[in-house]
DNA sequence: TTACTGGCAACTGTCAACAAACCATCACGG
DNA sequence: CCGTGATGGTTTGTTGACAGTTGCCAGTAA
């Protein structure tokens, strides 16, 4: 039994409903650029606004919301140029995560990122992107904690939460997996040889290498 | 004259509050792990409590300040563990900034780095921090613009915002003037040359270099 | 029909007050 | 003398209300 007073007195109303909001946010409840109203939040959470407001704005800083002064908040609405951007910021980052856990990774963490790459491996004979698709966050996600920069761990989630607002088109067409997972195991192979120039390198890539899957098009920014 | 008006009217109390509040903090005015009364604040912008609240909720996500639940908001404190980690992510963002821009640098842009470099190299003659520094924020500024991802660019500048808070040391000693330019040249050489790989590498180890001059160690996160 | 104006409804921005939590002080008992 | 528990003041968390702004819509004139 999980003790949910407990719960209530470690986090204040705020950060309960700004969980709480995030969690409706990335399960796609509202159209991008839809207007959230306060009121109506405030009502749903049995809060009043003030707790409501300040979660749009750490959720606005985020990046997960758009806020308009007196007009109120929106959903963040990202076209292909902001989430080519992202990914690039996203390759940046795996890219150094990777750079450092080259030079101290762990026999334990090589085995648990081979193990990873063979059930990959398994869903992607089976062409199944149900199965892929959470290993492969597993993955990502393991090789950032691994890097022992929390900091970094947590930007990279940041990002990745963004990034899930941009949902138009297939994460991977079925062909990919195959593909994707050669690009792991390149990954892994250079942290093994502890090769940190060729990590990197194959880390920034393999990033990159989505985006071109999504069919993202580098616009690149005007201004 | 400048219209306060207008400018009243585009910006909210809230991000006005957020915008002193920060030059505040930036400018030193608080201690380390100093605790800031919200009703002072409130006081001291004229306002109510309920901006002061916002501000401080979207400093302390953007993680210049520390939220305590009932306790207050608190002038984050950086130790050297942290401060070894943000510079670890500057390096990772700045060296996917550099490898962005490798493939789509400008003649103009060249030249307006030569010139920042030719200018540093003078303020390191003359052993002059104060000429240097400057110099040298714009020099990676302009090389964060110049990879056309503004949200690259933002990250970054609030990743040395927040590591304006850690001011423990000098920021250089004299003699690493002329050596940190000399790292300066190389990532422009590499640009002008349009290795990406190679462009990423001096970059990388130039914010490495700038970590180990203001000796920084490397403690390894044990959790 | 189109463009403009005035009023209306809804919503956000701000404020002041209430309730709960925390910290320090001090009295009391072992 | 030290540990324990009560007590008061201070500060935060939350609420409800008020004022200002925005956008919409009807109505009128060209």
């Amino acid at each position: 039994m999980t003790n949910e007073l407990e719960f209530l007195k470690a986090h204040s109303l705020s950060s309960l409903v700004r969980r709480e909001l995030e969690k409706l946010i990335l399960s796609g409840e509202f159209a991008p650029g839809e207007r959230l109203n306060e009121y109506v939040l405030a009502a749903r959470f049995s809060v009043s606004r003030g707790p409501v407001r300040e979660a749009c704005r750490a959720l606005a800083e985020k990046g997960l919301l758009d806020l308009v002064p007196n007009r109120g908040v929106f959903m963040r609405k990202i076209d292909e140029g902001h989430a080519a951007a992202l990914y690039d910021v996203r390759a940046g980052l795996f890219a150094s995560a990777v750079r450092l856990l080259a030079s101290r990774i762990t026999p334990e963490q090589l085995s648990a990122l081979e193990d990873l790459l063979r059930r990959m491996d398994d869903a992607a004979d089976r062409q199944s992107l149900d199965e892929y698709y959470p290993l492969n966050l597993e993955f990502h996600d393991s090789l950032m904690r691994f890097a022992g920069n929390s900091r970094l761990h947590s930007l990279y989630g940041e990002l990745i939460k963004e990034l899930h607002l941009f949902r138009e088109r297939a994460l991977l067409h079925d062909g990919g997996l195959a593909v994707s997972n050669a690009e792991h195991r390149r990954i892994v192979d250079a942290l093994r040889a502890r090769d940190a120039a060729a990590a990197t390198e194959e880390a920034f890539n393999h990033v990159l290498s989505g985006k071109a899957r999504m069919a993202i098009h580098d616009t690149h920014e005007s201004k």
